[in-house]
This record gives C-alpha cells, sequence and structure tokens, in this order.
DNA sequence: ATGCCCAGAACCTCTGGA
C-alpha cells in the first residue's frame, strides 16, 4: 500500500493537478493540507470520479485537510481529542482529520504555524503540538498494536540542515528549542519519524517559497514529515520525497511525501 | 533546469503563509 502526505496549497487551485499526481504515482492514500475551502466547496467529485473516496473538514478559506482513500475510509474523525481551539472565544480550527484506511489509522495534521515567537499564535502551536501528542500517546498505549500514522505539514524546522541557512531563521518560528523540544516529543509516545529514517540526507526539503527563486536556488524547508507508530514503522519498506512535483506552473509549494508499506 | 509570490475573498487590497 502506498500513503501520502502532501500541503496542497488549495485544493480547487489545484485538484487536476493532484489527481493526475495520485494517478501516475499509484497512491492509494492522500492526507492533504491547507485545502482553503470549506466543505461545500470542496471538489469532490473530481477525486470521486478517479475512485476515492473523500473526508474533509474545512470552515472556510484558511486551514482546510483530507484524506482520499481508494482503499476504504471510516471512523472519520475531523478533529482529535483535546485538540486547542484559537482566539478570544477559542473555536477549533480545521487542522487534524483522522480516519481508518485499510487498517491503518490516518491523521491529517496542518500544525499552527505561530506568526513569531512572541505571539500568541505561538503558544498555540506549542499547545496543540502537546495536545496532539498526549493524544497519540494515548491511541498507542490503548491498542500498541495499532498502525497509526501522523502525516502533514509541522510546521517544525528539526534540525538545523533541514534549512537552506539557519541563521535566516534567527528570531523566528519553526526553529526556536520550544519547537524542536515539541515535534520530538513524539519520539518519547513511541512514534518513529520515518521519512528520516529513510531518507536521512542533509539539505533535504519538502518546501520552497515561491519567491526569489527559492526553488532554483534550492533555498528550501524541510517541515513535512511522517511520524508512525511502532507497528507501521515496521511495516513502512522505503519513503520518497517528490521534489519533481514542485516544477512546473501550478505546483504548490510543498512536495508530497510518499510512504510505501509492505503488503499484508 | 526548476525561473524571480500565490490563493481567497472581494472587486481593492488585505490576510495568511514560512
Amino acid at each position: 500500500m502506498r500513503i501520502a502526505t502532501w500541503n496542497v496549497n488549495s485544493v480547487r487551485a489545484r485538484a487536476d493537478r493532484v489527481v493526475a499526481w495520485l494517478e501516475r504515482t499509484g497512491t492509494d492514500v492522500l492526507a492533504i493540507q491547507e485545502t482553503k475551502c470549506a466543505d461545500d466547496k470542496f471538489p469532490y467529485s473530481v477525486f470521486e470520479a478517479a475512485g476515492y473516496e473523500v473526508a474533509h473538514t474545512g470552515f472556510h478559506q484558511w486551514n482546510g485537510v483530507a484524506v482520499l482513500s481508494r482503499v476504504g475510509l471510516a471512523d472519520v474523525e475531523p478533529a482529535f481529542p483535546g485538540q486547542p481551539g484559537y482566539g478570544d472565544e477559542p473555536a477549533i480550527e480545521a487542522r487534524a482529520l483522522g480516519a481508518t484506511c485499510d487498517g491503518v489509522r490516518i491523521w491529517s495534521l496542518y500544525v499552527p504555524h505561530g506568526r513569531s515567537p512572541d505571539h500568541p499564535h505561538y503558544t498555540y502551536k506549542l499547545r496543540w503540538l502537546e495536545q496532539l501528542r498526549t493524544a497519540a500517546a494515548a491511541w498507542h498505549d490503548a491498542d500498541p498494536q495499532a498502525q497509526i500514522a501522523l502525516l502533514g505539514d509541522w510546521n517544525v524546522i528539526p534540525l538545523d540542515t533541514d534549512v537552506y541557512d539557519v541563521a535566516d531563521f534567527a528570531g523566528h518560528t519553526h526553529v526556536t528549542p520550544a519547537e524542536r523540544e515539541a515535534f520530538f516529543a513524539f519520539e518519547q509516545a513511541g512514534y518513529t519519524e520515518v521519512s528520516r529514517v529513510h531518507v536521512p540526507a542533509e539539505h533535504t526539503y519538502t518546501y520552497w517559497d515561491y519567491q526569489q527563486l527559492a526553488f532554483p536556488k534550492n533555498r528550501g524547508l524541510r517541515i513535512d514529515f511522517a511520524y508512525a507508530s511502532p507497528a507501521l514503522a515496521a511495516r513502512v519498506e522505503g519513503v520518497r520525497i517528490d521534489r519533481e512535483e514542485r516544477k512546473g506552473k501550478g505546483a504548490s509549494d510543498h512536495v508530497p511525501v510518499i510512504l510505501d508499506l509492505e503488503n499484508r
């Protein structure tokens, strides 16, 4: 089985490109982030015509996450237990969606950006990651054999070698010790970040800004990751970062991360 | 080469993204 995660930066602007990619790569399950649309504007029919079931949560033009599957889609949850809200009257945002696809519990995750280390969005980001880790630990404790995939745009640069020049991020989000600690805490919860295991090369990126020739100059960031529970990690045969997908007109600023699982 | 911000809402220019 082939599963993947991709921040598509608007599903309506890129639906045809996503379908073409699904068919070209033979991907069975895709977690997508930043759909940037409300549920009633999601282009369901484009994906259904290609043979995929769709689960989506989106309230307006921001955030939005989905799971597409051609191997079954069940037990959809539009948020994780304890997921924090944001704002003066805290509201749950469309940043997490869970669904079970052929025995694998898939979570499509769009971690809050943080804006800047002195912004309320930053403390929200840390709280969000901590609550997700708490939920993920509980899932694993409840069933140590569960196959769980935490897939998405984590908005954290875990290592200095995950960015073209870490000095450019001094004073910014994504590289602070608290964010990195929150990211690596998933290891203590029993999860393994399998893209690092299979693609360990330094300066391997998943995102390049649209501005200032970032992609041709390879000024990118590695911020899209796949944490797997032990039972799922043992099943991962390979991981690929599809850098080709950043090329050409109409590309997202992120590229897909693909996991190949041993067939059961 | 991959090419010098993009998408959405609204209809002008802001918000958010990193």
